[in-house]
DNA sequence: CCTTCGTGTGTACATTCGTACCCATCATGG
DNA sequence: CCATGATGGGTACGAATGTACACACGAAGG
């Protein structure tokens, strides 16, 4: 059982059912042999743990390469080398799908932010520590900065995702909290995600040292 | 002929065709009557000059409203109250569709941006001229800033668009450059990108007094 | 040992899409 | 007044997608 999903449910049923591959049988796919394998040629088909989050980790990555527009079952099904089937088997949609993706990423880039800051003692080393996410490259990583454009588009657009994008501000202005005063927490997390979007976009990005003046002047009393 | 376009070009013909509507039509539509309309009702069929500019106005809203990955031919043909056939001729396809679209808007708002600008005399309204970009209704309509996520997450994404996202980041720029110093300018246009993004996710946007306060310790010398 | 049910797999189907035509119609210019 | 080419319009077709099943396996419990 996967997310209350369940199988033989509600009773109806839609056709008869064709004996086994009776009629179309598209012929070509040869789908045992070599993929889906561990280090042995021949077994190692099913029993999978965990492939649920191997599928939200696959799915990030198409969605960064792909944008939500071109991340389908079919693509992220291929990515990982699992079949088709097991993404209706695992997500109850594409929605669904997208919902965990993007719930990992802003989890785990909450956390990135968290771990930054929660190691400053100090305000100047605080305000270092925002150089470093700015500049460094967990932010920076192609696929979570595509991703998280991906997220702030859908989330804008849906509702329903922006539960997501709230959390994960939420989490970034109380980081920041901890160091600096409401308006200034506030300002920095707008200066954070400007910067970060101009470094992804422009040709030429904005000097580390020009970053760190940026935030000494927001942060300057 | 658009776009060098060609109708009856390499000489493979399909299939016969069939002589009128024959065999689908679909039934419903009911074409003609109200639809495509000027203030007279009945005819109003043709000749409509400017109709590539009015798909271009018109595919921004659909970008906004579905992203470009629920913007389709047909949508846009509907939203223009155009016919399916009316994309094709023209726009080369879907990717000439969207850069036209986003370097229109890329130029509006580059032109906002220089216009609000330009109206600055000294440093400190240059600097509240900012914060009327920022706050005021011209960068915030829902659609530019929903079709501007889009066009970052396409430019990210396919080189193809990043002329379009330099050629604006270079003149809003250049429109800072003529009241700052390029480093300023710089962190500007960057706490520009994040505020206004930050208020068009955010539930409760920042206040006016704090994006004053921000842009005030950017300028300060 | 055998049953049973959660897990994994293969495939069909309705729908929608981009695009390529072929035909109709009007504005021009001779 | 007519020929002509640009412009507008309707529709068919291959391809791709989300999703729903029907079947296959294998470990847990008797």
């Amino acid at each position: 059982m996967a997310h209350g999903l369940q199988v033989g449910d509600d009773g109806r049923n839609r056709t008869p059912v064709l004996p086994a591959g009776s009629d179309d049988a598209t012929g070509d796919s040869a789908p045992r042999a070599g993929s889906r394998s561990g280090p042995d040629g021949a077994r190692s088909r099913r029993h999978d743990p965990r492939r649920r989050e191997r599928l939200i980790d696959t799915a990030l990555g198409v969605i960064a390469e792909h944008g939500v527009a071109g991340t389908t079952h079919r693509r992220v099904a291929a990515a990982a080398d699992v079949p088709l089937g097991s993404m209706t088997y695992h997500f109850d949609g594409m929605d669904d799908l997208l919902h965990a993706a993007f719930t990992a990423l802003a989890g785990r880039t909450a956390d990135t932010f968290d771990a930054a800051l929660s190691g400053a003692a100090t305000r100047d080393e605080a305000g270092e520590a925002v150089v470093g996410l700015i500049t460094g490259t967990a932010l920076n990583a192609p696929d979570t900065m595509l991703a998280s454009l991906e997220l702030y588009a859908l989330a804008a657009r849906r509702p329903q995702f922006r539960t997501i994008t709230d959390a994960w501000m939420a989490r970034s202005r109380d980081a920041l909290h901890a160091h600096f005063d409401p308006e200034t927490a506030l300002m920095l997390d707008a200066l954070i995600e400007g910067t970060t979007l101009h470094r992804a976009l422009s040709l030429n990005p904005m000097k580390i040292g020009t970053v760190r003046t940026a935030v000494e002047r927001i942060v300057r009393p």
